[in-house]
DNA sequence: CCACAATGCGACAACGTTGTCAATTATTCA
DNA sequence: TGAATAATTGACAACGTTGTCGCATTGTGG
């Protein structure tokens, strides 16, 4: 046993070898291969056969040097903010590209803000990539945008909060789930329903407010100043937003935080006041992050369609590619969350 | 405003530039970019100050043409299992990828075992890849493995629980970590101190348990029965694990979960039942996920130099690609594991 | 029946790099 | 000094595909 010896791989087959065995040129291989038009029914069903006898498959490299495409996009990850998030954005787009030829290559996206013109010199001096997708808080670096754009890249956008009109970019309704989740602890029958902002600089976290407080007034109530606690989407700023919310009297019946992280710190503010949930007290998150199906209790949340979003974004892009400048009814494009019930959410106690 | 017009890029520099500039052949240029020997001190230098200048970077597909490589290398994500892990791990592979000018190709894992023939067809059956690096659990399929050498892709694993032999791979070493942090929990004091081991299948698990009992005898302690509990790396199998140590009486004063995600669980039960961390009891996990720092308390744990490992994997695996078959001193890494001391871990209560 | 367009197809250059091999120059050895 | 050898360099083909253009062949309107 000496390790493995690579076997060298089986010669591979070749456009010419189609061509030879179905008696044409290979430039009709080749659009065949394209779905070009000008290629006779008869002879195109000719060379279909053969290309699936034969198992043929492009060589990518040769195809990419011969187009002026490298068949690649690009996915800038950030190094400070890890994580699943971006992994479903991943496995959606990775899907996606995968149906149509590309590949999806994953980089490290720059530092800081400082480090820009470093990373942009070192990753897109050249045109490597046909088109990136870029993730929060790249999404609303326009700077970045505009460079890639003048370099021919195409760029699409998840969640960007700002410069709609730049690029393509796939979005979720905040607002609308904010109002939906709102409206679902209401109907379990609450009144005193407390929320957990995050970050102020954060969209997401304003759209979502937005929807709390509209589903409040729809629902005959009013959205009271101590009713309110603002964090910063970690967990100890949703369990130190838990604590102030917890000595209010009357103290709230259900608390939503604006994302899971803060709703599990809440959750763990709660225990320790001796609270459970849902008995004593709803909690309800924002995102459906793993951790929120597999705490104590699970928590009802809101799920956004990630990984659609990712694969989206990708359709979009490519799209673009192959039509640069098209500005089609495919601008943009919003997918809706949905209200994942688990078992954090129930009717407030009887004798408050 | 009509959207972008994407710009037409300026025309790319190519080899020919260099050469011209440098006033010599392309070939040459091609000697330098790949520091191949065989080009004088003098020459060198000029061309290098030049490719500089120029931020010349070679065309991927031209390259990947004509020396038969692609300069890709595939990391398989699995769809069932979203974690942060492999993000770290893919931020390092992807760092060390770009240094050595290949690009890090995500693509989406099998579905299942029984999806296997049609995942590698699809995805495999012509050499895309140069190499590729595989996690757990797909370190643990020899089958696929092999598939992979036949077809002439360098493969090489991370933290793989068998088939040593087969391949290149890099790991840290579990039992050691283990040992460290039980003798860290016995140097604080406790003598009372249970354990919360993953699924049995899990070699991750056996490892950091052996080494936990070890540091117990070491530290003139006996391993025994009633303070051992099973979960599957889940919080909530944590937290039912921990509801039946904290059942036993003498109740154990330290609780070692042998993930974070448990240890999380754990927690929670703790504050279930009134006991707070550290005063009351300790709490620690294992692997420093991103949850860790922010629960309540700030979990005491250990941390995978993850980062590294995905560089490192890297590193061998294109040393192997440019060398197949040969097996050095590197064919595997281990990297050390490291204590986080954060607030969850303390003396024992005084009076128990 | 002719001019002319449309269709179907092939020959060949181009894409930007590396591999091969030969040519030139510098160095070493007798 | 001359021959042998090593180091440095370049010319040119090759990689497998797509783009461009041109040539037949077929159909079409007058």
């Amino acid at each position: 046993m000496n390790g493995p010896q690579p076997q060298p791989e089986t010669k591979p087959i070749t456009i010419i070898d189609v061509a030879k065995l179905a008696g044409v040129s290979i430039k009709t291989v080749s659009r065949v291969m394209n779905r070009e038009k000008g290629v006779g029914q008869e002879t195109r069903e000719r060379v279909e056969k053969i290309i699936q006898d034969l198992a043929y498959v492009p060589n990518v490299s040769a195809r990419a040097l011969s187009s002026h495409r490298n068949y690649l996009i690009g996915f800038p990850i950030n190094k400070e903010i890890v994580h699943e998030y971006f992994m479903l954005i991943q496995l959606g787009a990775a899907d996606a590209c995968f149906r149509q030829g590309y590949h999806l290559a994953t980089e490290s996206g720059p530092e800081s803000d400082a480090d820009f013109d470093r990373y942009f010199q070192q990753n897109f001096a050249r045109t490597t990539y046909d088109g990136v997708i870029l993730t929060p808080p790249l999404s609303d670096n326009p700077l970045f945008v505009e460079r890639l754009q003048k370099r021919g890249v195409g760029v699409v956008r998840i969640t960007p909060a700002r410069d709609f009109d730049l690029t393509p970019y796939v979005s979720t309704n905040d607002e609308e789930a904010g109002y939906q989740m709102t409206s679902a602890i209401c109907d379990a029958g609450h009144r005193l329903i407390a929320l957990i902002e995050g970050p102020p600089d954060h969209q997401s976290s304003e759209f979502r407010k937005r929807g709390y407080i509209r589903a409040l007034r729809d629902h005959g109530l009013e959205p009271s100043q101590p009713l309110l606690a603002t964090g910063d989407y970690t967990s100890i700023s949703g369990f130190e937003a838990a604590e102030r919310l917890l000595a209010q009297s009357p103290r709230p019946t259900a608390i939503f935080a604006l994302n899971d992280s803060m709703a599990l710190g809440a959750l763990a503010a709660c225990n320790k006041h001796g609270l459970r949930a849902p008995e004593d007290i709803s909690v309800v998150g924002f995102d459906d992050i793993p951790a929120a199906s597999t705490c104590w209790p699970p928590l009802t949340t809101v799920s956004q369609p990630i990984r659609r979003m990712g694969e989206a974004a990708t359709e979009l892009l490519i799209g673009q590619i192959g039509d640069p400048g098209h500005r089609g009814k495919d601008w943009s494009i919003f997918l809706p969350c949905e209200i994942v019930r688990r078992g954090s959410l129930g009717p407030p106690p009887t004798r408050p």
